[in-house]
RNA sequence: CGGGAUGUAGCGCAGUUGGUAGCGCACUACGUUCGGGACGUAGGGGUCGUCCGUUCGAGUCGGAUCAUCCCGACCA
């Protein structure tokens, strides 16, 4: 087992990038650093968005829409905000398109410049913004809680599949409040959602933190995260929560009438997650036979095989089958029975396997005399024969099982892979191995930017809820004093 | 934008000293198969990334250009 993950590691961009060629979950578009995602890549991701949509609509929020297109004044209202994201831009600078007067197909129409051009949201703070302050007059008004489903585009200089494409989906959650401690407790809340849903759909332990400075969002006045181990003991940022203080308020100038009848400017969270999850969901749990899928997540809970020889028999084991689902889907489980007579079994064994698939059911002419089925689950896959009766009651506790399995997995790996540090030259030896290091910080940029360039490590949270260790030390790098740890890791 | 590599069938690749393009997978048809990615037979599929040059002749040599991937800087 180590030794495979280690072997993987070494190659780990190929084996990922195959695995989702492989289970054709998505695919490089034509357009440069876009991805095109697959009817079963997109299956994973509405399922992502129909249980955290039920999360923000339980902890007060509502869906929103707002404009793709942002006017380049508006978005140049926040200072730091526009310095974070002015280099990875696309730019609407023209509107009409022109057959090209010496016949060289079409081309841009000159005469059709907009006078003030319109930026392709990288990230929608400054539109929304500039719309709540017609929203936002009086206390009455707040708060606002609203979240949108939505695409946005970086103009990344190097791209990879679902990790960091150009154009990628996403949710953005924007919150207005009248006090500032409010909106801490939002920013709270909602990386606390992230966290919950990691853990419990997702199946990923994840850490919550703090950013440092460095690593902060744009414009925020903190940047609160849920960090993730993948196989090869990197770290990923699965998802982000900001508390934006004052700052858009003040650039958008968004006030409200206090209940005492004075002007105050009002307090701003964001929060999102992205199509960035699918890769961390293919990264965590995949292994060398595909995709592992946490049944809360995967759009196939069971599928079934039937194995047989001619045509009646395929019948009579179909007819059980559709029986069986019947039972399966009455208990909330989503059943596929691939009845495809042009494949044989062993193929499609092995592509349910690729999808990640957790449990999967064959069935053949000496099972239907015995009235038996054969169980294969997906993250051990291990086989076994059960009693065809009441088996959707076995189902149920198994597909939990698995679950709590993957996550278990998941988590004893990345336990074993976090460790205390607390030597410069133990710390150089070990980040390149693929761990977590919890040292000493003194607290300054200059000294994680320092680490940075040494190692290329930087550091992945202050955490707040697991590898808390408050206690008085010496910064690892600095040897300047410090209150408590925080971890280092190297990044996707 | 710096450093490296690669562009040949849908995908993955081979192609020698320049001589008119091939292999595996996939695809189509028929037959035998079917409890862990079947096999046989017969087929279909290509302006060799693009442009210019050298040559009787270029996938192959030279130049330019475009694109993609990897390593840096940037990032959810």
């Amino acid at each position: 087992m180590a030794d495979q993950i280690t072997k993987r590691s070494e190659n780990y961009s190929q084996w990922y990038s195959d695995l989702v060629m492989k289970a054709d979950l998505a695919e490089q578009s034509a357009v440069r650093g876009c991805m095109v995602i697959k009817p079963y890549g997109y299956a994973i991701w509405e399922k992502m968005q129909r249980t955290l949509d039920d999360m923000f609509k339980a902890t007060g929020h509502t869906n929103a829409y707002f404009p793709l297109f942002i006017p380049k004044s508006f978005f140049s209202k926040e200072a730091e905000h526009v310095a974070g994201f002015a280099k990875e831009c696309a730019v609407v600078t023209h509107h009409r398109l022109m057959n090209d007067p010496e016949g060289k197909g079409v081309v841009v129409d000159p005469a059709a410049k907009l006078e003030e051009e319109l930026i392709v949201r990288p990230t929608s703070e400054t539109i929304i913004w500039s719309t709540y302050k017609n929203w936002i007059t009086s206390w009455r008004d707040l708060p606002i809680l609203c979240n949108q489903w939505a695409n946005v585009v970086r103009w990344e200089m190097r791209t990879r599949l679902f990790l960091r494409t150009a154009e990628f989906l996403w949710q953005e959650g924007h919150t207005a409040h009248a006090t500032s401690q409010e909106a801490i407790e939002e920013t709270q809340r909602m990386v606390q959602v992230y966290a919950d849903f990691a853990r419990n759909f997702l199946a990923l332990p994840v850490i919550v933190g703090h950013k440092s400075p460095n690593e902060r969002f744009a414009g925020a006045l903190d940047t609160m995260t849920i960090e993730a181990m993948m196989q090869d003991g990197k770290a990923l940022q699965a998802g982000t929560s900001h508390f934006l203080g004052q700052n858009f308020a003040k650039s958008f100038d968004v006030m409200y009438t206090s209940k005492e009848g004075k002007q105050e400017y009002v307090w701003a969270t964001s929060w999102g997650v992205s199509t960035r999850l699918m890769g961390a969901l293919i990264m965590a749990h995949g292994d060398d036979n595909g995709l592992v899928l946490p049944p809360a997540l995967a759009p196939i809970q069971v599928v079934m095989v039937p194995i047989f020889k001619t045509a009646e028999e395929h019948e009579a084991i179909l007819d059980k089958m559709y029986e069986l689902k019947k039972a399966l889907e009455a208990k909330g489980h989503s059943v596929k029975i691939d009845d495809r007579d042009t494949l044989r079994p062993g193929f499609k064994f092995a592509e349910w396997e690729l999808k990640g698939v957790p449990v999967r059911l064959a069935m053949g002419p000496r099972d239907l005399a015995a009235g038996t089925v054969e169980v294969h689950r997906r993250d051990t896959l291990e086989k076994k024969t059960m009693e065809l009766a009441g088996l959707e009651n076995s189902i149920e506790g198994l597909l939990d099982d698995i679950q709590a399995n993957i996550y278990k997995k998941a988590f004893d790996f990345r336990e074993s892979r976090v460790e205390k540090c607390d030597s410069w030259e133990e710390f150089k030896e070990k980040i390149g191995t693929g761990k977590f290091l919890l040292c000493h910080w003194d607290g300054t940029p200059e000294t994680e930017q320092a680490i940075k360039d040494a190692t290329k490590a930087t550091i992945r949270c202050i955490p707040e809820d697991s590898f808390v260790c408050e206690e008085e030390g010496k910064d690892i790098f600095s040897g300047k004093p410090s209150s408590r740890r925080v971890v280092f890791g190297i990044a996707y």
